[in-house]
This record gives structure tokens, C-alpha cells and sequence, in this order.
DNA sequence: GGGGAAAGTTGACGGACCGTCACATTTCCC
DNA sequence: GGGAAATGTGACGGTCCGTCAACTTTCCCC
């Protein structure tokens, strides 16, 4: 039973790689991967080597850089990953509410609840005295502020929501939603909705009472 | 004029430092951090390596770890030392100003004022794809957190401002003002006024709003 | 099914960095 | 002036990085 051919230990998890060739790429790539939030995890991101990752598989040095170019790609790639399950949420987010208003509390409720589950992936990164923070500059958190930011935008520009500087009322988001998550995450237990519902008032009432943006 | 004798060199800069030896110290100190900077600015704080650092000084390699244990404490230095020139403004702000407002509105100030300024600590530790960020937990800017969270503390209990989750609301302060200053930095002209007046807005505005804390 | 091309893996290697340490040098102070 | 203490020096062992030529596995077409 635990011991099977290898036609039957991989029909158990081949679903879309269709040679062999393929799935390996693909096992190997994630082997990588859940070492590398593994030792994360043990040792901070600032402190763990590629070397400690290759060391966590079965592979050889130079295979890894047949995946990744470096531990700051393997790092994205977890970020993205983790922005790839958000994304959806918020588009739900954003179909579900009736109002900005309402949008904006769903994304902060989403965001949070988020943090809240996936601590592997957020408060990880952070451990000890590192000083790696969130990437922001990943393809797929782009994407996401982007879908964000319109939206905001859009809200503007249909008198939803009063003009303002969306840039910095961006930045202010992720800010307060950030470091908000931080302390959220040392204390016990852990509430997200206390987050959320702080983050949301603190920002509608913020919002009404900006002042036109100065930027040309 | 230029060639000096070593007496007539060094009377130019002592001051404090009584003897030969304090003295040398004193500016080996001045050196590294001097060199820091500049290759930081250079290379992005990731990029560089303590062997940088010491070939932009003229000291030999053991000599740096005579003044600092790692990059990391350089790093740390050279933060403690921009937080050491803006606790004395923002400690004027306080008593200058008439009320929490006033005092919330000039802190930022304050911060946007002094992150236009001193670019070369600030904006150089993001340099590139560099995900290095500020500190927070150095010494020097513990305490001023708390110097402002306790007068946020005390405005609550004496009811100038709405009860609320400090803990949080510092973090957004803090959220805030360093995500704007990094989208202001990329302005041109950088315009510290435009960002302290929309994140004052957005606060002042917010606070009113926020629910009570939760938080036990 | 066989055989060659293509893809992928392996681990040793040159280059660089780290932090230390025994030794040389400078400063202090009696 | 001279010895003790403090500081500077740079070579060294250990580690890491990213590459590369040689090797193994998979693919695919005859």
C-alpha cells in the first residue's frame, strides 16, 4: 500500500501535467516552495540561506536555480501565491456591496481575515529583527492595488466618494492596513474584525472630511 | 594650508574628545557611518556589503567590528540619528500647539518636513527592488513613539479626543506617514505641505469616527 | 521498440564575503 | 622613558553564491 509502482503513486496527483517531464517541474517547484516558507518560518527571512532551502529538499544547489533565480524570487513567488487567494475575495467583495462605503469595510474585513488565517505566509516574514517587509512590487499585488484603486477612483469620479488624492489615499490603505495587521497579529487572541472595524471608521471618517488633492 | 601638522588638523574638530585616542574613535565612528550612507545611497541597502563599507573608509576589515557588529547596526545608527534630529521638532510642536488637532497636525508636519529633507536616510533604504524598510524598533524611535502615543493617551482620558484603540491608532499614524512619504518622494516637486495636510485631514477626520476599542 | 535530441539534474568550482584572532602599532600615564 | 592598555591590521577558515560541463532521464519520431 505505502510502498506503490510508480504509475500509481503518480496517478494519485497527476490531474493537469500530462508527461512525466512536466509533473516533476512541477513537484520540484513546489518542494522548493514549502521548504522555503518552512525555513522562513524557522529561521526569518533575513537569516536563511538559498543554501538552507536546497538543503530542505532532496535536490541538488544547482537545480534550485533552475526554478528561481535567487531567495528574493522564492519569496515573491509565496507572496503571490498569497495574493492570488485574496484577489478573489475582493472581487466578491466588491460584487456583493452596495455601496463604497460598503466595499471598502468588505476589503478591509477580507484583507484582515486573510492575515489572520495565513500567518505563515504574513507575520513569517517579520520574525525577529528582520526588516523584510511586504513586497508591494509583486505582479499580482499590483494587479490587485490596481483593481482597488480604480474602483476608488471611479467612486470620484461619480461623486460616490469626495476628490481626493487617490494616490496617497492608496498608500494610506495599505499603511494603515499593514501595520494595523502587525499588531493585530501580537495579540491574543487574534481579532480581525476589531481590526477591520477600525480600519474601516478610521477611514471613512477620514475620507469625508479630505481636502482636494494639491497634486496636479 | 592644506597640509597641516597633526595638532593644528585636529584642533580644527576637537571639541568634546579630550585625548588623541577619544578623538580617533570618534571620527573612525564618523567615517564608517559617513561611508555607509554614501554606499547605501549607492547600492541600496540589500546590495551592499559590510566589505563595501570598510573599502570606503581607509580602515582595515577588523577595524569596523571595533564599532559595529554587522551592516545591520550601521543601519540602525544611521536611523537613531535622524530619529535624534526630529524628537527635539516634534517636542516644539507639542508645546507650540494649542490643541491635540494642532498637535497631530504639526507632528506630521514635522515628519513630511523632515523626510523631504534628509532624503539620503529615508528614500535611499528602498532603492531599487530593495525591501528593506524603516525600523521601528531601534531605541531612539521607541521612545519617541511613545513620547506621542502617551500625549494620544492622555488627550483620550481627558476627553479632547474620542476613546479609541491607541495601540492602532498609532500604528496608522505610523502606516500612513511612511507609506505617503515614500509616494511623495516620487513627486515632482516633493511637496511635504500637500502630504501632511492630507494625511492630517484624513486623521482628524477619521478619529472622530472610530468605534470604541474592543481590545480588552 | 530503438535511438538520438532535448530537457533537466548534479556537484564541484572560482570568486566573494563574513567575522575572528594573533600580532603589530599607537596612545596613555606614571 | 617605558610598560600597560587600547586599538588597528590583514590573513585565515568557514560559508555562501551562481555557473557550468558532464551526466541522466524523458520525449518523440522513425
Amino acid at each position: 500500500m505505502t510502498t506503490e509502482t510508480d504509475s500509481g503513486a503518480s496517478a494519485v496527483m497527476a490531474h493537469l501535467p500530462k508527461g512525466k517531464r512536466e509533473r516533476t517541474k512541477l513537484a520540484n517547484r513546489e518542494a522548493i516552495l514549502a521548504a522555503a516558507r518552512d525555513v522562513f518560518a524557522r529561521l526569518g527571512y533575513g537569516a536563511t540561506t538559498v543554501r538552507d532551502i536546497i538543503r530542505a529538499t532532496d535536490l541538488a544547489s544547482g537545480t534550485f536555480y533552475n526554478y528561481f533565480k535567487s531567495k528574493e524570487e522564492v519569496f515573491e513567488a509565496i507572496q503571490d501565491e498569497s495574493a492570488v487567494r485574496v484577489r478573489p475575495r475582493l472581487r466578491a467583495e466588491r460584487i456583493r456591496a452596495k455601496s463604497v462605503e460598503e466595499f471598502i469595510a468588505g476589503s478591509f474585513r477580507t484583507f484582515f481575515d486573510y492575515v489572520a488565517t495565513d500567518r505563515g505566509t504574513f507575520a513569517v516574514m517579520r520574525r525577529n529583527a528582520d526588516t523584510v517587509r511586504v513586497r508591494m512590487d509583486t505582479p499580482e499585488i499590483i494587479a490587485g492595488f490596481d483593481e482597488l484603486k480604480s474602483d476608488i477612483v471611479r467612486a470620484m469620479d461619480e461623486g460616490l466618494l469626495p476628490r481626493a488624492d487617490a494616490d496617497f489615499l492608496m498608500a494610506s490603505m495599505v499603511g494603515v492596513a499593514f501595520e494595523c495587521a502587525e499588531r493585530m497579529l501580537k495579540r491574543e487572541p487574534v481579532d480581525p474584525a476589531a481590526a477591520a472595524d477600525f480600519a474601516t471608521a478610521l477611514f471613512l471618517g477620514g475620507i469625508r472630511a479630505l481636502p482636494k488633492p494639491t497634486h496636479s
